[in-house]
DNA sequence: CGAATAGTGTCTATAAGACAATATGCC
DNA sequence: GGCATATTGTCTTATAGACACTATTCG
C-alpha cells in the first residue's frame, strides 16, 4: 500500500514474491496437471508447478505474470484464471520472509502444443472418496498447493459452470457428465446436468449432432458470457 | 519460492507488500468497517481500512500481520478472519511494483473497547438494490478494497454460517434475521432460518430465555466446530 | 385481556434424483 | 432387428417460502 511512507526499519516493506500456477486440463478422461522441471538443487522431486516471478518490463498486472507462466510452457490459451491464494511466511523459504501467489488455470481438452520442459502430470481420483485425490510428486510443498486448488476445483464444479470450462469449444452433455467423472469420480444424472444446463439457458445448440454407434446427441456451445455463472444449489449426488 | 535461485536482474524477486483488513461488525443494526487515519499526504479522504507491513519480529504467517492490523486498533478478538484477494501491479503505488493482500474479519458485536485512533464508519444497504450498498469514502482505493469485501460477505451469508459470527456468543433466532437484514436489507423468513440453523442442528440450545414484552425467546449458541460450515443452497428470497 | 414477538403446521414452489420409457443412429 | 447411447416423462425427495395459527410473556 501506498498509504504510508517506508515502514521504520525493524518493519518489511519488501519480500520475495514469486506467483505459482495450478494449470489443470482433461486429457484422454484424465484430470492432468501441468509442471515444470524443479531447478532448484534442494528439490525433492524432479518436477514443480510453474512459477516464476514478475517481469516488470512485461507485467503490469500480477494475473499477467500468472498468465506468462502458462505460456512459458504451454500455446493453449486458459479459459479460466482466477487467484487462489497468497502463502507469506518466514519458513517456507530459506532466504526470509517469501510470498507467494497462487492462481488456478484451467485449459480446454484441445490438441496440445507443448513448448520444452513442459510435462503434464496424471491427477488420480478415489472413486471411493473424492475428498482425497491421488496426487502426482511434486517439489518444495507444490503437493500442497495443488491440493488447495483442486479442492477449489471439487468444490465449485458442483455449482457454476466451470466444467465447460474444461471442454472444448463445442461438446455434448456427456461430456460434460464425463468432466464430473474425471474430476469426482461421479457425476449427478444426465437427467440433473440436462435440466441445470439446457434448462438454465446456459447453452447454445449449434444444431450438429455428433455421430457414434448410436443416436447421435445435439452439440452445444457456451452462450456469451464474460465469467462462470453460477447456480444456487449443489449437486448432491457428488458430495 | 525458494525452488529458483536469485533471478535475473531483469526479474522482480522483491516488490512492497502491504497487508490490508476490512474488519466488520454490526453496531446497533448497522454494518460497520472499522478504519485508522489516512496518514499519506496524497490520501483523497482521511480514513483509511487499516494496514500494515510484516513485523519479521513478530510474525511467522501472514494472518498474524492481519491481526496485528485489528488488535493495534481494537481490542476484541475477530471471530473469523480469512483472505480475501491479493492485488499486485505497477500503477497502485507511485514507487512501482507492490503487493497488497487484503483480509476479510468479522467482530462479534460486543461491547467494544476500541483503542486510539479507530473509527467505525457506518455502511449503508440500499434495501431496494442489495447489490449497491452504500460505502463510506476512504482513502488510495480502499472503497473498492471494501466493495469486494462487502460482496463476498452478502454471497457468503447466504449459504453459511457465517452471519453467527457477528453475533454475540449467545444469541436468538430473531437476532440471525437481523443479521441478514443489516447485511442484505432483507431477510429470509423466519420459517427457512429456523430449518436451517436449527433442523441442521448448527446450534445449541443453551435453555435460557430471552425476556421482553412478548413471548421470550430461546437463547442459542453455535455448536463447537472450527469454521464455518456450509449448506447446499442459497435462500432465494435475499437474492 | 391485548400487544408483541416466538414458534409451529401445512401447503406450495423449485430443482435434484431415480428410473422407466422412448428415440435414433450404426451395425 | 439389435445394440448403444441420447433424450424425455414422471414420480419422489429435500429444502425454501408463504402464511395462517398457536404460545407466552409483559403491561
Amino acid at each position: 500500500m501506498s498509504q504510508s511512507d517506508f515502514p521504520p526499519a525493524q518493519l518489511l516493506s519488501m519480500a520475495l514474491i514469486s506467483v505459482d500456477v495450478v494449470a489443470l486440463r482433461l486429457h484422454q478422461g484424465q484430470l492432468q496437471v501441468l509442471t515444470a522441471p524443479a531447478t532448484h538443487p534442494k528439490a525433492t522431486f524432479p518436477r514443480a508447478l510453474p512459477a516464476g516471478r514478475i517481469d516488470p518490463q512485461i507485467d503490469s498486472e500480477l494475473e499477467q505474470t500468472a498468465l506468462r507462466q502458462i505460456t512459458q510452457l504451454t500455446s493453449a490459451e486458459p479459459s479460466w484464471l482466477e487467484q487462489v491464494e497468497t502463502i507469506g511466511n518466514n519458513h517456507r523459504d530459506s532466504r526470509g520472509w517469501s510470498l507467494t501467489v497462487v492462481y488456478f488455470a484451467l485449459l480446454r481438452g484441445e490438441p496440445e502444443k507443448d513448448l520444452g520442459e513442459a510435462e503434464w502430470l496424471d491427477i488420480g481420483i478415489q472413486t471411493t472418496a473424492c475428498h482425497d485425490p491421488q496426487l502426482p510428486d511434486l517439489a518444495y510443498d507444490h503437493q500442497s498447493l495443488l491440493l488447495t486448488a483442486i479442492e477449489r476445483l471439487c468444490s465449485k464444479v458442483q455449482y457454476s459452470t466451470l466444467p465447460l470450462y474444461l471442454l472444448p469449444e463445442v461438446f455434448t452433455l456427456s461430456e460434460i457428465r464425463d468432466v464430473f467423472n474425471c474430476i469426482l469420480g461421479k457425476s449427478p444424472p444426465m437427467r440433473s446436468i440436462r435440466n441445470r444446463f439446457v434448462g438454465g439457458n446456459i447453452l447454445e445448440d449449434t444444431g450438429e449432432k455428433r455421430y457414434g454407434s448410436n443416436r447421435p446427441a445435439s452439440i452445444y456451445r457456451m452462450k456469451e458470457c464474460d465469467c462462470a455463472q453460477l447456480f444456487n444449489r449443489l449437486y448432491q449426488t457428488t458430495q
